[in-house]
DNA sequence: TATTAGTAGGAAAACGTTTTCCTGTAAAGG
DNA sequence: CCTTTACAGGAAAACGTTTTCCTACTAATA
């Protein structure tokens, strides 16, 4: 049997409506009913429903949050958006599709049902589909980790080109001329597509013949990294270089290389992107690109409070910090 | 303007009660009438208020995670609450308490308000008046990675005793006679003190004079770990093997015996807990003991469940799976 | 003393659904 | 043709709050 606000009331010999005003100080009480109520609130231990206060004050202090899976980088993000969430009085609903691009539609419906204030929504590529179902729904919402141009939905991101650009320019200033990526799959405007583009474009700049360029496509896995890396050793003329789309991928084709009888950095030399953990543990310690997703977290939600408080000017584009961390795995040829 | 049943009713010329008949199939409705509606609906792309709803069934499809820091292993159970939840129609809403002990009484009075059906319940060191709280709610709970023996509350959690005592067997039949155990914080039933425990039972039992047992308290990190073991090195005799609380802390130790020119396993045996990414990539690969923190996650979840739906007999004890993970990290003294 | 102003607190409407109860029509049975 | 049965669909209550509106009392002013 659940208490209301009603056996409150009766138990203290006053109406709803006084309850109510004790519980959110709304109107002045009397200082003698105010302590009558306040102590059989006390003693029953009174929570009041947070449904049915939403439902009049159309508000539920919910901000919905949907991932594509349940990882590391995810985590972080998860944890600078409850951060905020939580200092601002906001709860998080988080709703994982698990890479399932159905489950992403499904999400954002239960999640229009659940009335959430804002939504904050990721995916490994997100589609015009999506963004329009957002955009529709009305709910204010914010885009991480993916540019999105349709709309005027903010969004938060890492700046994976400009990144990519001066990790080539590090690798040319080392004397690097034969370079190689490992990407990630090409979607429309993924980060990996962005990091993909990025490396053309810079190598280009630097008139790096077609030949000693190398493009290899992968998942972002050890494992996928370790069969890309044999592919790239196929070639009659090796890189000296070979740029991965994440550090995992990176890993991976270290292990192909030490495999092989490599040496990192003497025979070839390995960057990675992300900064795992494991960047700093693995011998020889890996260079790589730190991007700081507890950030992007935290920025994507204070954006979101402010597109929430009606502020007239939300600036749409995000990008968070990157930091090239220089180890060990890149020779310096001269 | 957001649309309600009512508006969808007019524009569909039918009754409220109708349209939510058609919404739930409630009751049947002609094929004729059926139809209108759905058009509607189709048109308006309509979503019911979620807590409309939940107000008059009581139900609010809503589990409250309730867990102390977001890292690799709650994100893994999260992962795991989540897969259950959201197969069986619940959505998570995650509370993060940031290892503060007023915090963790906070949440459970706002997932109260929220009226969540299911809590799931975990922090570093569960108290007695986190579980009295949770017990006077009323709200149907499990609790995560400790043992509870109040108010007949389930508990999932790993085997910690048996597990490190197969562990210090282990040990000794690979000819180790001087043990030390670098062990956590020790709250009262928390993790860190059944380890502890199992360890000096396990010691004591082989009769292992006390003077080749060395125990050093240390926190869960890399850091701490460095710090523990060179407390242990400040001893006259050193141990043969080292167990630690947690893989981090197995790193951390490690380190500082490397940067001291030990050789490991040579020099000296060191094992973790918990196998985390890590443990097989640095070298030596690391012995130690794994834990499935996606099924603790989804074995809560699915007590949860059963508690729900009223089953008359819920098993309170749930051990999830353990396995000794031989790997590098020990000498095999004879 | 009579009038006004100010204020504490109650009654009731409102939020958006579900569900109970009832009505009216059509089909079925005699 | 009349009565019963079945059933589609509407009206209204209910869920637990907040909030508006109103009443009644006290204090202050003339």
């Amino acid at each position: 049997m659940k208490l209301t606000i009603k056996d409150i009331a009766e138990m203290a010999g006053v109406s709803i409506a006084t309850v109510s005003r004790v519980l959110n100080n709304s109107k002045p009480v009397s200082e003698e009913v105010r302590k009558r109520v306040e102590k059989v609130l006390e003693e029953t231990n009174f929570r009041p429903n947070a449904w049915a206060r939403s439902l009049i004050q159309n508000k539920t202090n919910l901000i919905g949050v949907i991932i594509p899976q349940i990882n590391t980088f995810s985590a972080k993000l998860i944890d600078g958006i409850e951060d905020i969430a939580n200092q601002n009085g906001y709860n998080i609903i988080l709703s994982n599709t698990r890479l399932n691009r159905e489950q992403e539609l499904k999400a954002i419906d239960i999640l229009i049902e659940k009335q959430v204030d804002g939504l904050i929504f990721s995916a490994v590529n997100i589609t015009a589909e999506n963004v329009e179902k957002i955009y529709q729904s009305k709910i204010p919402a914010v885009v991480v980790g993916q540019k999105v141009s349709e709309f005027n939905l903010p969004w938060v991101d890492v700046d994976n080109y400009s990144s990519i650009i001066e990790l080539v320019q590090y690798l040319i200033r080392c004397g690097h001329k034969k370079l190689a990526m490992i990407h990630g799959p090409l979607y429309d405007m993924s980060a990996g597509y962005t990091r993909y583009k990025a490396f053309i474009d810079e190598v280009e700049r630097h008139q790096i013949p077609k030949e000693d360029v190398i493009l290899v496509e992968s998942n972002f896995s050890m494992q996928d990294g370790y069969y890309a890396m044999e592919k790239i050793l196929k070639n009659r003329s090796l890189p000296t270089a070979v740029i991965c789309a994440s550090d995992e991928i990176a890993i991976g084709a270290k292990k192909c290389l030490e495999d092989r009888g490599f040496i990192i950095p003497d025979d070839m030399s390995i960057v990675g992107f992300d900064d795992i953990d494991l960047a700093q543990i693995t011998r020889p310690k890996l260079t790589t690109v730190r991007v700081d997703f507890f950030e992007m977290g935290s920025i994507a939600m204070k954006t979101l409070l402010r597109l929430l408080s009606d502020e007239k000017e939300v600036s749409l584009e995000h990008y968070v910090d990157y930091r090239l961390i220089i180890r060990d795995s890149v020779k310096m040829i001269r």
